[in-house]
DNA sequence: TTTATATATTCCTATTCAGGAATATAGGAG
DNA sequence: CTCCTATATTCCTGAATAGGAATATATAAA
């Protein structure tokens, strides 16, 4: 029940489920996540540690890059479940595809070490 | 996705989510499932209105009785194919167990106009 | 070592939410 | 009508949560 209720509770924010649609993507850092979606860094951060916490998303430490993915493995079964929806849920929605338009434009080297 | 959100949040609490198992076996009035879950009338009162805004569950007044069912249309799609994880997701909790259990001995008549 | 930078953590604030007591509403029974 | 009962709503309290500023940590470069 408690690994249940943490999986719902990481998609219970609007800004985690943007996370996990654009993971869907492609991976991303800290730094472009926080400019994809216009929050302060340590809000990215605590959304990130949430999402990995609840087995949706995994990170490899590049340098001084977080790069984080998308966990495909069986992790959480239920986050597999619910990732295999958000495949298709969600895309016709507004702001995800006001999201997706301008994911190509954010780039870390852009963002941070430029 | 403000649809959405409903949808994770009301499945973001053990008690929403305890109602929903149960009434996936049978219809149940609120003061059947106040005894089931051990919580105060007005708690399930507000418990169920949140499953019926995110498209879970409806209800039909019957007298003084007022009788909650699963939803089983396409509501919301998203409850939907929850509720269908639903059914397979759970069974081996313990809590769920439990309740199962003590579910048979829960009737109305018992607890209200008996 | 010192400096710079990407990320994590701490701390605080405002909002949300679960819980129940008290109250209001609705629908019988008389 | 009055009384009773099942449920809904209001009100309040304490806990959880999203947000960001300030700070700490970690890693790279000089």
């Amino acid at each position: 029940m408690k690994t249940f209720i943490k999986t719902m509770k990481a998609l219970s924010d609007p800004n985690r489920v943007k996370i996990v649609k654009m993971l869907q993507h492609r991976s991303m850092c800290v730094c472009e996540i926080q400019a994809a979606l216009e929050i302060a860094q340590p809000t990215a951060s605590k959304h990130l540690k949430l999402l990995e916490e609840a087995g949706f998303i995994g990170f490899r430490k590049e340098g001084l890059w977080v790069n984080y993915y998308l966990e495909t493995g069986a992790e959480s079964p239920y986050a597999t479940v619910l990732q295999g929806n958000l495949r298709h849920w969600l895309n016709e929605d507004a702001q995800i595809q006001a999201l997706m338009e301008k994911l190509p434009a954010i780039d870390r080297r852009t963002l941070c070490g430029g």
